[in-house]
Formats: C-alpha cells, sequence, structure tokens
DNA sequence: AATTTGCGCAACTCAAAAGTTGCATATATA
DNA sequence: TATATATGCAACTTTTGAGTTGCGCAAATT
C-alpha cells in the first residue's frame, strides 16, 4: 500500500525514529532498544516509512540501515510554504497592532 | 481530548479545510459545502482543528467564522528544523555527485 | 409566538491502524 | 552442519478515527 506522507508524520513513534536515523542510520533492531515495545510493531512502523520513502535501506549482510531520506521530508516543508505568506501576514498585522499601542502609550 | 498537531493535518479532509480557511475564513456550513459529506462530518474535523488550536472562532449572531491560526502552524516549521541540516547536507552530497559526473564528461 | 436556520453534542456503525504472537527466511558463527 | 541472530510476513486482537443519524439549543425570520 502505497503511504501518505502526512499519515506516516502522524505517529509520534515514527516521528521518533526519524529524528534518530536523521543523526545516524539504525536497524530494526537498534530502534526497538530504544521503544517499549516489541520488535514486531517498530517493524511495521519501519514499512510505513519505508512505503512513503521517508526512510531508505541499506543491506549489509543480514543487518538492514535504515537512512533518513532527507528529500521526501521536504515535500512537508512545500506543503507549508502555501501558509507561510498567511503567517507572515498575520504576524505584520500583529507589528501593526504592537506599534499602535507603542503610540498610544506616547 | 486534546489534540496532536501532526494528528490534526493526517487527514486529507483537515488539510483542505485549512487550506481554505488560509485565504478566507469560512462557517461550517460554507466548509460542508465544499465537501461531499455531511455537515455533522465537518464539524467534527473542525473540533479537531480547535482542539489543537489550529483554527480560532469567531462568533457573528448564530455563524461562527473560523479563522486559520498561523502562530499555531509554525510548529511545524520549528520542528522541520531538526531535519533542515539533514537535507542540506544530503543536496550538497548530491552537489559533488553531480561535479564528479561533470568533470568526468570534460 | 411559531418556525426556520446554524451549530454542537452524543450514540452508533464501520473501517483502518497499532500492537501482539507465531512463523519463515537468510546470514553469520560454533 | 547445527545453531544463533536479524529481519520480514501473516493472522489475530484491540484501539482509534471517520462518518452517519438523531437530538437539543440559540439566534434569526415570519
Amino acid at each position: 500500500m502505497k503511504q501518505d506522507l502526512f499519515q506516516a508524520i502522524a505517529d509520534p513513534t515514527r516521528r521518533a525514529i526519524l529524528t534518530l536515523i536523521a543523526i545516524k542510520a539504525l536497524t530494526p533492531n537498534a530502534m526497538a532498544e530504544k521503544f517499549d515495545m516489541t520488535r514486531q510493531a517498530v517493524s511495521k512502523h519501519i514499512k510505513v516509512l519505508h512505503e512513503c520513502e521517508l526512510i531508505k535501506p541499506e543491506h549489509s549482510g543480514r543487518e538492514i540501515y535504515y537512512h533518513f531520506n532527507a528529500k521526501k521530508m521536504q515535500e512537508f516543508d512545500n506543503w507549508l510554504a502555501q501558509f507561510r505568506q498567511s503567517w507572515e501576514t498575520q504576524f505584520n498585522q500583529l507589528d501593526k497592532v504592537l506599534s499602535t499601542i507603542k503610540q498610544q502609550k506616547i
């Protein structure tokens, strides 16, 4: 099943996995040691992250190191872009209010 | 129930609502007209978005205009910050590869 | 005052997702 | 070759979430 990017990062465990491997690639076992759940549960999260290409496997013998795929995460950044103008506008309006208050004080 | 910010944007309908009201504040009825679902279904999405403060209500008689809260959306930007270094690094590495290929062509 | 309209809340159904146990496969080690 | 280790897959249970119907309340309209 093709996984949705937003769905993938909705789970706290998966976000924690991403934070971990953004620093250093890890094997499923290494990840499982960090969380209070079975290896299989972590393995399912890995599957979701892999299917939406947020992580990439690197095989090394019988171990699999999963790497963070920054390129995919940028899609989230691109989605956020549509709102950046809004928040800049709203902050400009806040600036206006603040400077108005300032003037009233004087 | 206190809603999770990432959970809130996991649903496509909720993302569509955010995109809509980032342009112009809307009432629940106005939103429901845009989607092929009942007003109550939209109302539940509004509840989720409101609980995590991604939207803010403005009462006007019996109507409620929901506004986009840009400030809250910035928290995603803050979360993404931890990955920015990763993807700049990964793109620098791509640049290296590309310039290596370029040199081989010459 | 009676009716319509806009909205939220509660109970319910149904589907999906998180987590478990058990098993199969491939690689490493004794 | 036998055994231990690393991983993925399938079946199952439990939890969560999306959507519906039905209801009640408050504001507007008649």
